[in-house]
DNA sequence: TGTTGGATGTTAAACGTTTTACATTATCTC
DNA sequence: GAGATAATGTAAAACGTTTAACATCCAACA
């Protein structure tokens, strides 16, 4: 059986193809009595309508394209998942765009808003993955972009995220407020500007407080379980040790904790340890883990909703939507043990 | 400026349209020299074939969907991650099929198959999305479909997944084999193929063992971490208290051992707490988690690869992909205490 | 009775490619 | 130099829709 088409089902209910593609898109345009008519016959023989060339057609593939570092990491999975709720239920399908970090990766999924193949990207990366001027593209004939969660560099974008810089004081402060001094740094990727821009907003706490840092306690990381782990090793072996850690992310966080807890330090009594994003498992774990909390959903949510809107001609109304965070104060953080230094 | 195309490629270049195509995807059928000028010209604006256009003509949409319950969950996501890796390296995108498990979302996603939209269909669920026989379509002309995880109940359909049975009979036995005789079962989603076998498998241990199931400790549950809290809740105020838990998935566990650790509970010393997946997490919870492993890259992988395969008309060699799983014991579980009943 | 206009249907031209079949030219063989 | 073959290019027909423009019919209205 070769695929069927309109034109099948134009020949088989009487009518014309015109007819059979108002019945479905433009009933109204149409007497009842075909439309049944029409409806009848697709349904007869399970006709489903191409939506390639309706696409191509109408020039709107009713997909968008998240481009994201790791779609299996925790804080990611919940942004993506929300993306493609509200995408669903605004009739957008999502495609994933899982890049590792890769910019080539990145360039190849944004090339699919240029093909056709999607109307629009969302783009958790700091990297813009278009030439911009020099004869090239324009800002402004973009095609439908929102910046997620880290700062592409063009504030001509829409983006959301939360203000790092002042979670970053926000956490630094809680463990300042509890009497720690010796305090630890985990970064996630340096070239990302949600860990540059955390790392301003711990320098300044700090600066604040009046505490001076201690170079040998920062360590320049990544995002993952892998990268907490690591830094963690690293910290433990320093002549002078932290008495808290401050992490970029929960999963760090965790990797840390895994690594203290197996060299026999006890968190918070030796070390507290504080993270980033409130996975779901942050308050799972032992000891529950205080972080900065990131509204993972709504930032999903936002991202997809601007750009839909977008894509359907709408300005948004502002330009920087920062969302909210929060310090969870869990267990993982306790005040500074004085006779600790023994 | 209006989206440029082939046409302004073909005038700009002196040649006809057809040469345009020929120069992109057929070099060879054409001229180094006229290849060159078209790919000049073509780069000179910034020229993107239109992919929709190319799928209409070709019927090919370069496209997968991949239908999975819940792309926040760890393994699944870990799945997904495969699945994008490989689909990507070999010229594909995969559209995400976020279903939550609803049967209507997967077969809103199962649809984009016979639409043209996607190529095929990784289906993680033990629902077929399609209505088979009865005047509607038949197994043999369903688009090209791998079912990854869960069972549909075709054995036409390529499927690659864990031996579920045996799988839960290993864990049981570890349970078994430490003492444990009041052994509690928290299952995922009983509509699932995964949950009903692994049940299956835990039965079988049981009575090879001779050991009687409590029904009052086995509680029906879901695949999430809120699960396993639900069902750890319910599990400690009965009289009888279990000794192991068997949790259907790590989550489930983590989960549970929250509760047991908030209600003063030492895992694995009062009670033994073993889990399914080994989600990146398992190792580094405290105490680390003994589960049965699930190679979940190589289920994406397999799922892709045989996918990708169908797609091109390769028929698989078999249909059933068994992939091995594995006992990792690790730190939550232990011996039975003789004594614990006080 | 002629005019207007709404309701319903159709024709045909797009949308931007790929690809078949054909045309032209160049190269080779004898 | 004839004929065959290879190399290169092109015209035009698809692919399956949507949609603007037009046609027809009929009721309503003056």
């Amino acid at each position: 059986m070769a695929k069927i088409g309109i034109k099948d089902i134009a020949a088989k209910a009487g009518v014309s193809i015109a007819t059979v593609s108002h019945a479905f898109r433009n009933p109204g345009r149409v007497s009842e009595q075909t439309r049944r008519k029409v409806l009848a016959a697709a349904d007869e023989v399970g006709y489903a309508p191409n939506r390639l060339a309706r696409s191509l057609r109408t020039a709107r593939s009713g997909c968008i394209v998240a481009i994201i570092p790791d779609v299996a990491d925790n804080h990611n999975s919940g942004i993506i998942k929300a993306i493609e709720k509200t995408a669903h239920a605004r009739g957008y399908s999502v495609l994933l765009g899982d890049t590792q970090g890769s910019p080539q990766r990145e360039r190849e999924f944004a090339a699919m808003a240029r093909s056709g193949q999607a109307d629009g990207i969302i783009l958790m990366s700091h990297r813009m993955p278009f030439r911009i001027g020099e004869g090239q593209l324009d800002i402004d004939e973009l095609p439908p972009l929102v910046n997620g969660c880290e700062f592409a560099g063009y504030d001509e974008l829409p983006m959301v995220g939360i203000d790092d810089f002042t979670a970053a004081v926000d956490a630094a402060n809680h463990l300042i407020d509890l009497g720690h001094k010796d305090i630890a740094l985990v970064t996630g990727d340096m070239a990302t500007t949600s860990s540059r821009r955390r790392l301003d907003g711990f320098s300044r706490a700090m600066a604040d407080a009046g505490i001076e840092i201690n170079d040998r306690l920062v360590v320049y990381g990544e995002y993952t379980l892998g990268g907490g782990e690591a830094a963690a090793r690293s910290l433990l072996m320093e002549k002078q040790r932290p008495s808290a850690i401050l992490c970029f992310s929960d999963e760090i966080a965790l990797g840390c904790m895994a690594v203290l807890r197996e060299r026999g330090f006890d968190v918070p009594g030796d070390i507290s340890v504080i993270g980033f994003d409130n996975i779901p498992f942050a308050r799972y774990v032992a000891p529950p883990l205080t972080t900065i909390a990131q509204p993972a959903a709504d930032i999903g949510t936002t991202c997809a909703a601007l750009l839909l809107d977008l894509i359907d001609g709408k300005r948004p109304d502002k330009m920087r939507h920062v969302m909210p965070h929060e310090l969870l104060v869990r267990e993982s953080t306790a005040p500074v043990f004085d006779g600790r230094r023994t």
